[in-house]
RNA sequence: GGAGAGGUGGCUGAGCGGUUGAAGGCGCUGGUUUCGAAAACCAGUUAAGGCGAAAGUCUUACGAGGGUUCGAAUCCCUCCCUCUCCGCCA
């Protein structure tokens, strides 16, 4: 890992004592992580094919050798520790019969060099699977065949288009000169207390948001079956390696000085890990969960780049939904999850276009992504408020999220598939934007109005 | 943060240097019995990985990492977590 290059502050953190999130544990090691390990034996052209349709070039013959010889070494040292066993058994047999000291003395010598050679054998295998894991972590999920080829966004695919983009009878402003004017957004004081992208809701804007929240998790809880969860915004870093966030993406999250700690980028991190480890039954399954998280992002290489107001900013809150299901059903659930969240779009009135990303412009874990994109009247343009992807079982490997498809049967990793429903400071801007009036003030859409108290407009608060 | 007590299989709970991957109990699965069920009895019941067509076999795992030893759940060190008390605090 080249860590020198990273900004202070950002991960890998500075404590020297720290465990390395990537130095796995023994522990760790014995689950399968990352890729098929056997399948990439069985099929190389598959995996090949798979990561030049995203645009990386991998090594796989260099892949197939290192593992290749991390097994070589791992057979030799079991037989050396079958040995030794072997050994340690005899000389138990031969101190308990009372045998001579001398011939227990020799055994011992004879085990003890085996142990060694063991020993030296199963460190050069662990130092060479610490490698050939370093490299599988930096490897993307392999796209679902439904994807549409493409290099990059041009080759996305608009899949469905709700709504018409809304008409004035005057020009419509956009939400960074509607909300200061209503005293609702401010940028400069955000700027002042913590810098560029940034945001402070006040009055009416704070209380939109909250509404919003409030409502999207009674959509998702009450109609949509969603359990809601209240987790953690501090995780350790070996959960960004379970989502895929780390290796590979260390330099887009904010991490802490002296802990192995780092600001969620996406209630995803956390709600994906709960069950971490773990081993569900079928009957479980699918297990669904609803989370409103602030997210946490440096956005390292975005700047200038139509970022003006508070399309993209370092802090802002989202509610996710979460699945954990079954390789059967999982890519009927990824619809179902999208719909979940068209539905809130759709509820508001908000025009919006359905993406189905091509396979250049995937998300490094997903293997297939829907995007919603929401109308900016303000802006004339598109902005994505949510994500609905489904990861098949890239996460479950990196995480050890397994279940029992039977009783009594064996152990196999599920699939997890998530979504924005949605981001929130798009949407404000949007319903800013869609609902302004000629005289600077905001309606107010009706399934909002019981959650703002029966406002339905917002006027000037300055 | 300080002091103490702990972390063993799906659960409970023994073990405290050598057939212990782990007693006993509970649960679960299959079988016997029964018209059926319960009870009783019998058998089975962790996971990961290597080799193998398979049967099988070997390795590893008793919070995690390291050490001592021919051999560690058992002894030593470090760390993590839980509980109790004290301190602090929303």
């Amino acid at each position: 890992m080249a860590t020198a290059s990273l900004p202070a502050g950002c991960w890998p953190y500075t404590s020297p004592d720290a465990p390395h999130p990537l130095r796995h544990t023994a522990a760790e090691c014995r689950r399968s992580r990352m890729i098929d390990l056997a399948h990439l034996r069985k099929d190389p052209a598959f995996f090949s094919k798979a990561w030049g349709d995203r645009g990386a070039s991998v090594d796989v013959d260099g892949l197939l050798a290192l593992d290749a010889l991390v097994r070589e070494l791992k057979t030799a040292s079991e037989s050396l520790k079958a040995e030794v066993n072997q050994a340690s058994k005899s000389i138990a047999q031969a101190a308990r019969s009372g045998g001579g000291a001398g011939a227990v003395d020799a055994a011992k010598e004879r085990a003890r060099q085996l142990g060694d050679q063991a020993k030296a054998t199963d460190e050069r295998r662990v130092a060479l699977e610490q490698t050939l894991t370093d490299r599988l972590l930096l490897l993307p999920n392999p796209c679902h065949p439904a994807v549409p080829l493409g290099a990059d966004s041009a080759a996305n695919r608009v899949v469905d288009t709700w709504g018409q983009a809304p008409t004035f009878a005057f020009t419509p402003k956009a939400h960074y000169d509607l909300g200061p004017a209503l005293g609702i957004i401010d940028f400069d004081r955000a700027a002042k207390l913590s810098g560029s992208g940034f945001v402070a809701l006040r009055g009416a804007g704070a209380r939109l948001s909250r509404a919003l929240i409030s409502w999207f998790l009674d959509v998702h809880t009450g109609t949509h079956g969603y359990v809601e969860l209240a987790v953690p915004y501090l995780v350790q870093s070996k959960m960004m390696v379970g989502t895929g966030q780390l290796p590979k993406f260390a330099d887009q999250f904010y991490a802490c000085r002296d802990d192995d700690l780092v600001l969620i980028p996406t209630a995803e991190v956390p709600v994906t890990n709960l069950h971490a480890g773990e081993i569900l039954e079928a009957e479980q399954l699918p297990v669904r969960y609803t989370a409103h998280t602030p997210c946490f992002r440096r956005e390292a290489g975005a700047a200038g780049v139509g970022t003006r107001g508070m399309t993209r900013v370092h802090q802002f809150d989202k509610v996710e939904i979460v699945w954990l299901t079954t390789p059967e059903r999982s890519d009927a659930d990824l619809l179902s999850l999208r719909g979940h969240a068209e539905t809130l779009l759709r509820q508001l009135g908000l025009h919006y276009r359905v993406l189905e990303l091509c396979s250049g412009d995937t998300g490094f874990s997903s293997a297939h992504t829907y995007d919603l994109e929401v109308w900016s009247p303000g802006t004339s343009s598109w902005l994505e408020v949510s994500s609905c992807s489904t990861f098949g079982d890239f996460q479950a490997r990196r995480a050890g999220l397994r279940y029992r498809a039977e009783k009594g049967g064996k152990p196999a990793f599920l699939h997890t598939l998530n979504g924005s429903a949605l981001a929130l400071p798009r949407c404000l801007i949007a319903l800013l934007e869609t609902y302004q009036l000629a005289d600077g003030s905001v309606a107010i859409p009706a399934v909002l109005q019981p959650y703002l108290g029966g406002l339905a407009r917002i006027g000037s608060c300055a």
